[in-house]
DNA sequence: CTTTGCTGTTTATGCCGTAAACAAGGTATT
DNA sequence: AATACCTTGTTTACGGCATAAACAGCAAAG
């Protein structure tokens, strides 16, 4: 069945997005493929998974995988789907963090993802653009979409802060991961293994911005480069949203609002004719409780 | 020579720095082959690039090339760092940009970065945290560093900022690249292989953020990647920039500069006696044009 | 009872990096 | 001049990888 399409991504969908598995059956499964795999890259990374190991791990042949999956992209995809179910399944109901400012909740999903990538650090080695997502992705994706909603970004500047953070967070990750993977394999830990490298540092001398800040301790107490990252960023992106605050409040008093200030949505007219300016009473309870937490 | 080193660090880095290669001979020679591996990988993207292709466009057999490299780890660190040469070869002699804000220098070596790795996409895809500096990488990594020279950042800071900025356009560029790639392998553009997955989009009608956004035009003009992160980047920057320049004022008063306002470094009494705001005619004149181009 | 389809296995192909032994030529030493 | 050595390139071989193709056992359906 899933033999020979290795090159049909419809087939992806499918697999990703189809029901959960009937009864569980004695001999292989999808599931329990994913989650020998997820447990092999956990420990050997995502480069130290191969067909052969998982399916050595399951005590079958290599092949035996190919009835299940049409092959290791394929794999890759479902198992990132899998872990990305983990993030909701300890998520609240009502949305992103519920309470909290925007920037609050972005710094919410960022620690999540971050956390996230700690325990699967193979997820931000995934390589590719065309990655299916499957339910627990997409589902993931917009939880955190939904951390920007009822600010004055644009459509477009949601997904792109969005997406900028998920890069962001992607490539700290990766760059830990591998760090930590090298560490394991050569016994050495970074610190050493650069400390190490005195024919290096004897050409250093010649360089004098390099050479001023080592001087001023530049690398004595390095930064925690996530935590300074995301400050940056959630800086950068809190100056847009500022910019765009003032965009809508000069236009305010004349054009009377006619979407909701908390979600954006469109307002019909109220039932009895008076003019609404929150959509639900969900929306103006959220944007109360926001008011009395800023002051 | 090259042989049975390929764990030895300290061997790369003779490698890496040694002088400029004696008469070019015929035959093999290190430059040779880095060149042509770099023509490969510029082609193919790295994991394309091996050892028998390069070889093979070289007219040798696969083994020959251990003569000259330890293996081809070391040969993408010296790709690397002669790739690296090139943004210094275009750059003016004093620092980096010379004039401008801090923030237009910045600005300036993200754009050459991202350029760079548009030439050649493989250096984004340059995993590992243990890749040795030549050369030309160090050259290029002060010159970096001396764009944020004469802000109040401490030191720390300033080399928090640039690698955030250097993991930024690596992260950009990768993406880029991987989505190119699979454009020329597929012969289908991303555009049309996404819009081509119906069987995914008919699942994603009971997502509320996502419908929302969809529906709202989020996805119709959406925003450029790069040019949208950098600015976000350089805002939360340029908050921080602030926070450090305040800190300085109101220390200001009390005691006297002891350190140039343009460059940091630190002033000595100035033969006259008079005391010192700058450090040298250089400074004071940048920080004049810079003082007359925010007016 | 036979046909069909699902599941797992066997076998084979073609990539990859590189270790090890070897061959040939130039250079230095005796 | 004869010898040893060093440098360069080749041959051969190994173990790893993904996966195509043919095949074998079994169960349910006709």
């Amino acid at each position: 069945m899933a033999q020979g399409r290795a090159g049909d991504p419809d087939h992806g969908v499918e697999l990703l997005w189809r029901e959960a598995e009937r009864e569980p059956r004695p001999g292989l499964s999808l599931r329990r493929i994913v989650r020998a795999a997820i447990e092999l890259a956990d420990a050997e990374g995502l480069e130290g998974l191969s067909m052969r190991k998982v399916a050595d791990r399951l005590g079958f042949t290599t092949m035996s995988l190919y009835r299940h999956v049409p092959g290791r992209d394929q794999l890759v995809d479902l198992m990132r789907d899998e872990v990305l179910g983990e993030v909701l399944a300890g998520a609240p109901e009502e949305g992103p963090g519920a309470g909290g400012s925007w920037r609050e909740r972005l710094a919410e999903v960022a620690r999540q993802g971050w956390e996230l990538r700690g325990r699967h650090p193979w997820l931000a080695e995934v390589r590719g653009s065309r990655h299916l997502p499957g339910p627990n992705a997409v589902a993931h994706y917009d939880y955190m979409l939904g951390t920007l909603t009822g600010t004055a970004l644009r459509p477009s500047e949601v997904i792109a802060v969005i997406d900028l953070l998920g890069r962001f967070v992607d490539a700290e990750a990766l760059l830990l991961a591998e760090t930590r993977r090298e560490e394991r394999r050569s016994g050495v830990s970074e610190q050493d293994w650069w400390g190490a490298r005195d024919s290096l540092y004897e050409r250093l001398g010649r360089y004098p911005t390099l050479t001023r800040l080592w001087e001023t301790g530049g690398w004595d107490r390095p930064e925690d480069s996530f935590a300074f990252g995301l400050r940056r960023l959630l800086d950068g992106v809190e100056v847009l949203v500022r910019e765009r605050e003032n965009e809508r409040d000069e236009t305010r008093d004349e054009t009377r609002p006619e979407s909701c200030p908390e979600c954006g949505t469109l307002l019909d007219a109220a039932p009895s004719g008076r003019p609404r300016v929150y959509c639900s009473r969900a929306c103006r309870q959220r944007a109360y409780r926001r008011r009395r937490a800023d002051a």
